[in-house]
DNA sequence: ATATACACGGATCCCCTATTTCC
DNA sequence: GGAAATAGGGGATCCGTGTA
């Protein structure tokens, strides 16, 4: 039989000792297939250097009886084959020793402490990804497929028994062909519950959502009960019934929003509770989760999507959203919220009620599936660059994205992998200290007019291909022949030959430019999730280098980087300053001056000038021109402070960075304070209307006139309560939370005001009360802690004491304003 | 465990000394 | 009068959240 196929899902087994991939995808009908399929299982022995023939042989010899039996299972030694390999970017004699089944892999590396073998790799992969690497059948990729219809066979035990697709296929060839459509069939999912902890409570409600189906399945029933509604008798029919839509419509897609954490754990422990068995795979089986702390639910056949998980990952950080609440995130991307409505315990719900609570529920579903779409583009493009699984895509880390990414590129430098360190190896490279980072030009406060900046064009990662930087192309001794680098922890040498780490960058960084234009030239959601991931992918670079887990983590390397980060910047810094321009502030890759009376035109000659003289890929561009930037002090006063600034555009368009303005940590009223006084102050050039309008803020204080709304402070827990060595206020507030029985748990944002206490503790800890706690804010509290702090600074840029003006006293600098 | 370092700033912690309170 | 409790100053540390 021959079809046209996508691979989505993949997943293993094992038949009489031996690993079998079972893909399942679409054909270009929409057909659901299977196809299952082997390769070769085996490991790489790293041969010492200078081996004779004669002793490899008889290595070889003694590897090949290497047989197994462990767990129940016997497995044995298949072939052993020599093979001329790189490893780490040097070549060495390897042996590549196959096995029956991947899982034993590290049973026969134990095996393996003859003192010929130097290093045993290529065992950790994962067998999924090491079938991806050898067959090339990649994830969302087309592809024209041939091989044996399995049509009730009793082949692999009967598997295409009891399996729900259209076809199931033992695979011969494979040919890639172009892209065809392919929209992927999704169900949203979400539940309603009595209580938040893991099956404590009773689910009420299931709410399912695809493109033409809209489904709210409870088993509380109310007088009126909207279309979409369907009653069942139980908790345990409600349980039934969710499987049975499940099955009918048979998604590609299961998707929740931090369904991991809680829809599909809760529905499972509630199945468990009642007896009833969940057969969400398309075998049947029941989802399964991988322990650990962060919960994964898995269903066969059906990719269980947490899309939360893949927000965090892949775009949090360029969001304006300050969590990762569903209601937030719908906000920011799809321009809807979620329907208001509060929830109460069941018990407590009025007739009336229960009618706006199907609804909320259906539309959590709506949300849910709606980020799905929008991500859809993004998870499809994350896939495709690293070559792995959507399910692995949408729950793996920046630095799994990066590793994906070169394992999966290796065989184009007939490279041997690298193993994941050990835990003693982590330890190890925990212990060795964090590398010196960044440079940070001191600011010098004030507020300036006409300001040009520069920043470099992917900074870390174009070090990284201009110099040739990685754990492979590092030299153990210094050369003079080679890019060198004096750091904190020595100096440095890296062979200019170049390595394939650097390479690798290197196409990253070419396409990441490429699919930037293309997206500029043809804007959709496809150009943009392209660029993007490439963008992702391209900055992490440095990041994976210096991270602790990674295969290819080099401390050298990661120093260097920063070594050189440090240089590239100050060089253009001095080479600024030497042109005539009074540089204002320079943070990493950047540098802002004044232009003083040269035009844009003479700036941007003098930014090719700079160009000119940068090696290989590396390159500065204009970030812009700015009319008005504005700087402070620290609060201790005596130095500028960094990584605080505004900026105003010819435009108007205002940038504020580090101001509490854009940190959640602060009341509403001294953020949208802040925020006002620095756009007045930027379009005026002066603070006197901002002051006129902070004094009315104060005078409302004091009045008692500000809502309570604005007063709430918003902190998160980011441990257990238990844990905190410092009983900061968030934590009095979550301690309080509990008692009230208000489920908290790590990750929550806790909210909480400070109130007048009669206490005479100066602790602002005592003063703590949650937002529907009664009690007066704390007028002192907020003038002095909340408003004084966020515009003191600014003010001081004027000479003005804003301690005075709260104080009431006269203010005689101020005299030549009024 | 799940990319890096630098930086700000609030609040508490902790140690010290001076002052007040208690017996 | 002397010991214990309290206040307050100030640096160290914890903690959360930014920038790059």
């Amino acid at each position: 039989m021959i079809t046209k196929f996508i691979p989505i899902d993949y997943d293993y087994f094992d038949f009489q000792g031996r690993n079998y991939a079972k893909i399942i995808g679409r054909d270009s009908k929409g057909k659901r297939v299977c196809v299952i399929d082997s390769c070769p299982v085996f490991l790489w022995a790293i041969l010492k250097h200078d081996l004779k023939q004669g002793r490899i042989d008889k290595l070889i010899e003694k590897i090949k009886k290497i047989k197994l039996d462990i767990k129940a299972r016997k497995t044995k030694v298949e072939g052993v084959e020599l093979h001329e390999k790189n490893y780490l970017g040097k070549k060495v004699k390897a042996l590549k020793i196959f096995a029956t089944n991947y899982k034993d892999l590290h049973d026969i590396t134990d095996q393996l402490g003859m003192k010929e073998i130097e290093k045993r790799r290529g065992y950790d992969l994962g067998f999924i990804t090491h079938y991806i690497i050898e067959k090339k059948l990649l994830p969302l990729n087309w592809y024209e497929i041939s091989g044996e219809l399995l049509n009730n066979s009793e082949e692999f035990g009967g598997i295409d028994l009891g399996l729900d697709v259209d076809f199931c296929i033992k695979l011969e060839t494979t040919k890639k062909i172009k892209d065809l459509k392919f929209s992927p069939k999704t169900l949203a999912y979400d539940i309603e519950t009595d209580e938040l902890k893991i099956g404590e409570g009773e689910i009420l409600m299931i709410s399912l959502v695809s493109d033409d189906f809209k489904k709210v399945l409870t088993w509380k029933k109310s007088k009126n009960k909207p279309s979409y509604v369907e009653y069942v008798e139980d908790e345990a029919e409600l349980l039934e019934k969710f499987v049975e839509y499940v099955r009918k419509i048979s998604p590609d897609f299961l998707v929740g929003y931090f369904s991991d954490g809680f829809d599909l754990p809760y529905i499972k422990a509630r199945a468990e509770k009642h007896n009833v068995k969940l057969p969400l795979g398309l075998d049947e089986s029941q989802p399964r989760f991988t322990r650990g702390i962060n919960l994964t639910g898995k269903i066969k056949g059906i990719v269980h999507i947490d899309i939360l998980k893949f927000i965090r990952t892949a775009y949090s950080q360029y969001m304006r959203s300050e969590t990762l609440s569903l209601n937030e995130v719908a906000k920011e991307f799809l321009g809807d919220t979620k329907k208001e409505f509060k929830i109460k315990h069941s018990s407590k719900l009025g007739e009336k009620d229960w009618k706006e609570y199907y609804e909320y529920n259906l539309h959590d579903s709506v949300l849910t599936c709606g980020l799905f779409e929008k991500f859809w583009p993004d998870l499809l493009e994350f896939s495709k660059v690293t070559q792995e699984p959507v399910f692995n895509v949408s729950r793996n880390g920046l630095s799994k994205y990066m590793e994906n990414y070169i394992l999966h590129n290796l065989e184009k430098f007939n490279e041997i992998p690298e193993k994941r360190p050990g835990y003693n190896e982590i330890s190890e490279r925990k212990s060795k200290g964090h590398v010196e980072g960044a440079f940070v030009y001191e600011p010098k406060p004030g507020l300036y007019e006409n300001i040009a900046i520069f920043d470099f064009t992917s900074m870390h990662t174009s070090i990284i291909i201009s110099m040739n930087l990685s754990k492979t192309t590092l030299l153990d001794k210094p050369s003079k022949n080679a890019h060198s680098i004096e750091t904190s922890k020595g100096k440095f040498y890296f062979s200019k030959k170049p390595g394939f780490f650097p390479i690798l960058m290197k196409e990253l960084f070419e396409k990441r430019t490429k699919y930037k234009q293309e997206y500029k030239k043809n804007t959709n959601p496809i150009t943009l999730a392209r660029s993007n991931a490439f963008k992702v992918l391209s900055a992490s670079a440095h990041g994976y280098i210096g991270f602790f887990g990674a295969r290819y983590y080099s401390h050298e390397t990661s120093a260097s980087i920063l070594a050189f980060v440090r240089k590239f910047n100050q060089e253009i810094i001095h080479k600024t300053e030497k042109k005539g321009y009074e540089v204002i502030f320079g943070d990493t890759d950047s540098v802002a001056f004044l232009m003083n009376n040269h035009s844009e035109k003479e700036i941007k000659e003098f930014l090719k000038e700079l160009n000119s003289e940068l090696p290989g890929v590396m390159s500065l561009e204009l970030e812009g021109f700015f009319k008005r930037g504005l700087w402070v002090t620290t609060r201790a006063g005596a130095t500028g402070a960094k990584k605080k600034y505004a900026l105003s555009d010819k435009k108007g368009k205002i940038k504020i960075r580090g101001f509490e303005t854009v940190r959640r940590d602060w009341c509403g009223l001294s953020r949208k304070m802040q925020s006002k006084v620095i756009k007045q102050i930027l379009k005026d050039g002066d603070g006197k209307k901002a002051l006129e309008y902070v004094k009315e803020v104060i005078k409302k204080i004091k009045q008692r006139k500000i809502d309570m709304e604005d007063l709430i402070i918003r902190t998160q827990l980011k441990k257990p309560i238990s844990e905190y060595r410092a009983i900061s206020p968030h934590v009095v507030a979550a301690k309080k939370m509990r008692e009230q029985n208000i489920p908290i748990s790590q990750g929550n944002l806790i909210s909480y005001y400070i109130a007048e206490t009669n206490g005479k503790s100066k602790l602002v800890r005592d003063k703590v009360k949650l937002p529907q706690e009664k009690g007066e804010y704390n007028i002192k509290y907020y003038l002095e802690h909340q408003i004084l702090p966020a515009v003191e600074n600014i003010f001081q840029v004027f000479d003005v004491n804003l301690k005075e003006v709260i104080d009431g006293k006269r203010q005689d600098k101020l005299s030549k304003w009024f």
